[in-house]
DNA sequence: TCCAAATATGAATAATTGCTCGTGAGCGTA
DNA sequence: TACGCTCACGAGCAATTATTCATATTTGGA
């Protein structure tokens, strides 16, 4: 542990020395007393290990735009839009880094707040990039459950991310993200330790949720959640989209029956009392945040600029 | 301007690419439409016109010993050590970045607060580093006089340089630093404009200044402040360096007369109801920044590791 | 309209950075 | 002790980035 971090703190002061300070990784070499080579790793550590952190101080005027006519078009009461990588349609860290940032703003507040967080690969990105800080005074609770189908702890919970370098009171959920019958839903949320924590859901000053898109690369279903057979008949349904489990059709209504009188999650806060963000983007998503922003289901996004060009472009 | 905030555009844009999506710099050309040189030229202005902003997510061990047996030794209430650059005395980056970071977390409150800001290049550059922001709530208060000697704008003053980024009401100093004698000194101070200034920095919840120190460097002499000869009185007299115009001796005792009886500056507000850091670093500033802390004329300090290894290193 | 100064461009080249790979030290195990 | 494994190290080389310089292109005046 020392070792280790003893490492890190090299790492950080060989990337001050870089970024900050502007030396080469020469003169690094030296002033640390070791070779080149190892500076280099150094710097490339403090890098991967998001040691250090870059932002851009200016407001890109065609992403500023988008976020206006977004907000616009759909009410939202929030949007933000990232650049986008042209080119590299699968990178999720414009709008990881813009979703980081918006939560940070978040816990930086002074006043107790209450975050429900969802889950989903960028999500997950975001909170990783979050820096170190103490936030015991608010609460940070996850709408849905943290076992997998296989039992295991499932990999794209955030709570747990969020509490590698956020000091804060997490509240998550122990249970699978969708039960097995209706009655079995009912049983566990019956449960003493899920009690408060579905209370805590509904009182949620903010919201940050990803969005899961169908096809054969739905999350609910390459993570298991749901079988095949319910992939075919939700898509049947008119699924498109699903956040923290609760699957919804074009228009953003609520598929009947199937799974959703099932899911364990606790319900997507209302968007009359609270800020709802969602944190999506690319090509695969685009009918699922469509039907998100039309159906009301959150009033808040943050995307790309090739996802707002594609909604702002669609049929209201 | 749409030229230029279109050149910046770009250069965000570049600069995004390639310090958060990771791009080469061919990449980026490629995907900008624009020659690679063009590309290198863009991510270099965007470092150069700081919209990259670049800061280190690990506390470094030394750092926080040193801040923390500062802060036992002289009884300090804040205290923050950036990394030192070995062998690379002049740059000031490190508590410039520093301390940026913390009149940003000062600005960022939610509730009004009065921040104080006297002068300096250290913070001045310290400021020029500030993201944009929008602080109407907030009030910031010049200590000092913004007129240079020969009637111009006193280059290193800092309330101008923050509107350029933060937007919060400024309240600068239309006076010399030091007026030519106690009388003009108390007319200009019933001036209608300055008094309610006065007033204000009487009420700082926290302020920022610079120490400078003596010797023929001594900024007061050097941008022309006082004059070669009463540079000489003040050191006969035991000054070691002085703040906000205000002159002190090794113990940090202020000096009798001389030029202290026409300072036209408000008085550094009281440590006994607000936070009063210094910033400053460098062997030249060792003495004034060691008389300051002894003599309890500030009770905040961001320095570097140098300095406080020798400040921690003398006789208290 | 024309000229001169300032500015931008791309080619060539120099400097810096990143990667691959072979070596050897450290370490646990048979 | 010998063996095999991992891993850090640095040499050498490939890739990328920065600078310089000569040449266009724009801009602001007369």
């Amino acid at each position: 542990m020392a070792l280790r971090s003893n490492r890190f703190d090299d790492a950080a002061r060989a990337g001050w020395l870089y970024y900050v300070a502007g030396n080469t990784q020469d003169q690094i070499a030296t002033k640390l007393g070791v070779s080149r080579q190892s500076a280099q790793r150094l710097v490339s550590l403090a890098v991967s290990e998001g040691l250090v952190r870059v932002h851009i101080d200016h407001p890109i005027a065609n992403c500023l735009e988008l976020a206006n006519r977004m907000r616009e078009k759909f009410g939202l009461v929030f949007c933000e839009i990232a650049p986008t990588d042209p080119g590299n349609e699968s990178t999720i860290v414009g709008v990881a880094e813009a979703a980081a940032q918006e939560i940070e703003r978040w816990l930086r507040k002074p006043e107790p707040q209450i975050i429900a967080v969802g889950t989903g690969r960028t999500l997950k990105a975001a909170v990783e990039l979050l820096p170190r800080m103490d936030c015991r005074h608010h609460k940070v609770i996850s709408l849905t459950g943290n076992i997998a189908p296989d039992g295991s702890a499932a990999y794209y919970n955030v709570v747990f991310t969020m509490s590698d370098s956020v000091n804060v009171r997490s509240f998550p959920m122990p249970l699978p993200v969708i039960a097995s019958s209706p009655g079995e839903r009912e049983m566990l949320h019956q449960q003493a330790m899920i009690i408060p924590t579905l209370e805590l859901s509904r009182k949620a000053d903010v919201t940050f949720v990803g969005i899961g898109e169908f096809g054969n690369q739905a999350p609910l279903f390459v993570d298991g959640f749901i079988t095949e057979a319910e992939l075919e008949m939700l898509s049947a349904a008119g699924a498109v989209g699903e956040i923290v489990g609760w699957s919804f059709d074009a228009d953003g209504k609520l598929i009947e029956g199937i799974t959703n009188d099932r899911v364990a999650s606790a319900p997507i806060p209302s968007r009359e009392t609270s800020l709802v963000i969602a944190i999506a983007k690319g090509r695969k998503k685009f009918a699922c945040i469509a039907g998100a922003v039309r159906g009301g289901l959150i009033n808040g996004l943050i995307t790309d600029e090739e996802t707002a060009e594609y909604l702002l472009g669609m049929e209201a």
